[in-house]
DNA sequence: AGCACGCCGACT
DNA sequence: GTCGGCGTGCTC
């Protein structure tokens, strides 16, 4: 076996053993043509055949001079990189991943490597659009692939084979995309939008006296013109900077006027980038001083790490956790070394990335899904060359070719989404980076206002530093919450639709005094469904064990999980009875429902469906900062990372949902949203208030969240979870078994779960029934392995319980039957 | 993941 | 009698 770094050259015969990017639990080995003998490394991508007529960019794991003896193995076609493009510390993270989440390794790879490094014969070819590139500098073959692309916009890659008549196309296609002539797709995703305004600049042909004069003549006959040039005039002694929305208020001009100017070319139009920030706000954080309180907690953090590699930062919302983090960035990149800064993708706003920019210039890197892939290979390739110190990304990013990490800052890091779910790896960036940090002797900061159960209980066992930070910067007091029963209201019948008279009378104060009101309410559990009043006949997908969920916008029922859509009801298809009704009711019905009780108000919503267009959730963010909308409704998106500005009532129009909820984070879930949405209420000058309506008003949960009090809801959680045996005092493996028998299934998901307690015992769980027990015409089946934290090895866990599952998996008896396995379910 | 090889139904 | 359905298993 070779080291590393070194190459092999001569004319001895090598093989390295590769890792190709698909669910195949071991690694191939290739024969490397003497020719391609000192191109050979660890790290690089090289072109392989794999079976009949596929070609795979593979990852050389290991080179060997050890011949196979049992197969001939095949000669690998290219060598597709001059440097690796993933080093030693990344393949060992790799394996670590396959075997912690108990994936192969090739699932890894394809999770890693941003798709535009990973050509496959699938992947689309596209000319990239308004690319400037010398035709003159092509080769005849690649002149050959672009006229064909000029004809035919898009080709595959085996198109391109059948095109050139030759098998390997990879280095040419390699070389068009570093000539920048061609685009590897494999999905075409929308650009990040930052924020535009329009700015109006009068034609600098009028700018001296006499063709002023003119233009008064010229415009004459349209008074309303003049005033507005008139305005400009006005605003222009004061500044340069004239946007057409003021030029309009100082007018009292509309937009066509202004636009009749710029049609007969005596305005310019401008569209400028803008940033999100006032220019205080840019100054204040260029040139910040650490509070006393945020100064003491940096200096915590620094004492913590030279004992303990990671450290939980449990600070209160608004406690400027951010300059913090900047101070310890700031240290780190002098001692040139890297930063990893991980956010929840729906965290990664334009008004953070902005506001990093702005801090540490062109050193910062953005990596998240809403990048292209050929912006992600680019900040890929920045990372390689060290042309990036900082990386702000959502949990992919944790897979980024890092050589000397120094710091992995994990914002928000009790939001669930940075497990990954489907496809696997099920990973977890949180815990990854732990692992990551690891490997790079790097420390790791953990960053929450409602930190998750399983990083404060390390922290409170001593295996992580935790630093509390309690102060709240340069904001008043937390906001007022009030509970409200719907219970009492329905039987008094105050109720007006969902809303309790407490809370109508809020937002009637609150739009009497122009402020703004933000409305929660979780989609989950509350979906508007279809429901037969004489029967109870209720639609249900034919895929999916699901209701369907009734949409105002298409007048369909869809469903959220497969995407089946049907048309509605008016007459039950099981007693054709026509009194159909809305059962439930989601942030469509909201909506509709406030255009009765507050018929004056600017309402709009933020949810999925509205932020799916193009500029959907910048336009509404936009409109909503303008003071263009009164009454914003929305799902767990308003909750999160969003700074609003003069928001002072929130109202949740119901908390049962989410504190009922069968799920056994529930109330740690509960009390982290209903924190983070409270938390929204309130700025500088103006206490908040929030309102939480709910049938379930003694609720211990919503007690502490009243009175803020994590460390209670810590402490009965605690109990809890140890009781019933849940993370964090125990581990949690689910498996689903899943078949399209369910009678089958049932059968095996109950032989698998007997073979399964025949070494595990009482720990194992189930089979039971998950929440939705039919996807994709998939039937499931739940079980769950818990296993105590002390005594027990997991490696010998794992390795068993694979065994037995590929036992079982390959027996007669249980075919068709399909096996997922999730490592610390969320 | 794909693709070939293989064993049972509706067509010429 | 064949064409083709997709169900299992292998790919260096």
């Amino acid at each position: 076996m070779l080291e590393f770094n070194e190459t092999v050259a001569g004319r001895q015969t090598y093989f390295v053993e590769v890792i190709l990017p698909l669910a195949i639990s071991k690694t191939y080995t290739y024969r490397v043509p003497a020719t391609l003998n000192s191109h050979i490394r660890v790290g690089k991508r090289v072109i392989v055949q794999f079976g009949k007529s596929r070609i795979y960019t593979a990852i050389i794991y290991a080179i060997t001079e050890q011949a196979p003896t049992l197969y001939e193995a095949k000669y690998i076609l290219d060598v597709l990189d001059d440097e690796p493009i993933v080093n030693r510390t990344q393949l060992q993270l790799w394996s670590w991943i396959a075997d912690y989440y108990m994936c192969h390794l090739g699932e890894v790879m394809q999770a890693a490597l941003p798709a535009a490094l990973k050509l496959a014969s699938e992947t689309r070819i596209l000319l990239l659009k308004d690319s400037e590139y010398d035709k003159s500098q092509l080769t005849d073959k690649e002149f050959l692939v672009v006229d064909a692309l000029e004809i035919q916009p898009e080709l595959k890659v085996g198109d391109i084979a059948k095109l050139l008549g030759q098998k390997t196309v990879f280095p040419l296609l390699k070389s068009l995309f570093n000539k920048g002539v061609i685009h590897i797709s494999e999905e075409v995703v929308e650009r990040y939008k930052p924020r535009r305004k329009a700015y109006i600049m009068l034609n600098p042909l009028y700018e001296d006296a006499d063709s002023r004069r003119g233009l008064f003549e010229v415009l004459e006959r349209a008074p309303k013109q003049l005033d507005a040039l008139l305005a400009y005039f006005k605003l222009a002694k004061n500044t340069k900077e004239i946007t057409r929305e003021a030029l309009q208020e100082e007018s009292g001009c509309s937009a066509n006027v202004i636009k009749g100017l710029v049609e007969k070319e005596i305005f310019i139009l401008d569209h400028r980038v803008v940033s999100r920030f006032s220019d205080q706000e840019v100054e204040l954080l260029q040139n910040f001083q650490l509070s006393t309180g945020q100064q003491t907690a940096f200096n915590s953090i620094k004492d913590l790490f030279t004992e303990k590699e990671v450290v939980l930062l449990h600070g209160v919302t608004s406690s400027g956790k951010t300059q913090i983090y900047i101070r310890l960035i700031e240290e780190i990149l002098q001692q040139d070394r890297q930063v990893l800064y991980l956010l929840p993708e729906i965290g990664l706003t334009t008004q953070l990335i902005e506001r990093l920019r702005q801090y540490f210039g062109n050193q910062i890197g953005i990596y998240h899904s809403k990048f292209s892939d050929n912006e992600r290979a680019e900040v890929w390739n920045k990372v390689l060359k060290n042309e990036y110190k900082i990386v702000l990304g959502a949990r992919s990013a944790v897979f980024l070719p890092f050589s000397d990490l120094g710091l992995i800052v994990v914002d928000e890091e009790h939001e669930n989404s940075f497990k990954q779910y489907d496809p696997a790896p099920r990973y977890h960036a949180r815990d990854t980076s732990v692992f990551l940090a690891h490997l790079h002797k790097a420390k790791v900061l953990l960053g929450s206002a409602t930190p998750s159960l399983e990083s404060y209980f390390n922290a409170q066992s001593g295996k992580y530093g935790l630093v509390e930070l309690t102060e709240r910067y340069g904001v008043s007091t937390l906001p007022k919450i009030e509970i409200v029963s719907i219970s009492e209201e329905t039987s008094k019948k105050t109720m007006q639709s969902h809303f309790t008279s407490v809370l109508v009378e809020q937002m009637n104060n609150a739009l009497a005094n122009k402020e703004q009101v933000i409305l929660f309410q979780n989609r989950r559990g509350y979906t508007p469904v279809l429901l037969c009043r004489t029967c109870g006949y209720l639609p249900k997908c034919i895929n999916c064990d699901v209701s369907l969920t009734y949409h105002k916008s298409s007048g369909k029922l869809h469903c959220h999980y497969c995407g089946y859509k049907q048309d509605t009801v008016s007459i039950c298809p099981a007693c054709g009875s026509v009194h159909i009704e809305q059962k439930g009711f989601g942030t469509e019905k909201i909506e509709d429902d406030l255009q009765y009780i507050f018929p004056d108000a600017r309402v709009a919503r933020l949810d999925l469906d509205t932020t799916r267009t193009k500029h959907g959730f910048q336009q509404i963010l936009g409109d909503f900062e303008d003071g263009k909308i009164d009454i914003l409704v929305g799902t767990q998106m308003v909750a999160k990372g969003l700074d609003f500005g003069a928001v002072t009532v929130i109202g949740i129009i119901s908390a049962d949902g989410l504190l009922n909820y069968p799920d056994f984070r529930a109330y740690e879930r509960s009390f982290q949203l209903l924190s983070q949405v409270a938390g929204r209420a309130g700025r500088r000058d103006k206490e908040g208030k929030v309102i939480i309506q709910t049938h379930n008003t003694k609720h211990r949960v919503l007690e502490q969240v009243i009175n803020n009090n994590y460390e209670e809801l810590y402490k009965t959680e605690i109990i809890e979870r140890n009781s019933f045996q849940y993370p964090p005092l125990y581990r949690l493996i689910k498996l689903d078994v899943k078949h399209k028998e369910s009678m089958l299934l049932s059968d095996i998901a109950f032989r698998l779960a007997n073979e399964l307690k025949k070494s595990f015992g009482p720990r194992i769980l189930g089979p039971e029934d998950p929440l939705v027990s039919r996807i994709r015409n998939f039937y499931i089946k739940s079980i769950y392995l818990k296993i105590e934290r002390n005594g027990i090895s997991l490696t010998k866990v794992k390795e068993y319980l694979k065994d037995t599952l590929l036992k079982f998996e390959a027996d007669k008896a249980n075919k068709g039957v399909f096996i997922q396995v999730d490592v610390d379910p969320y």
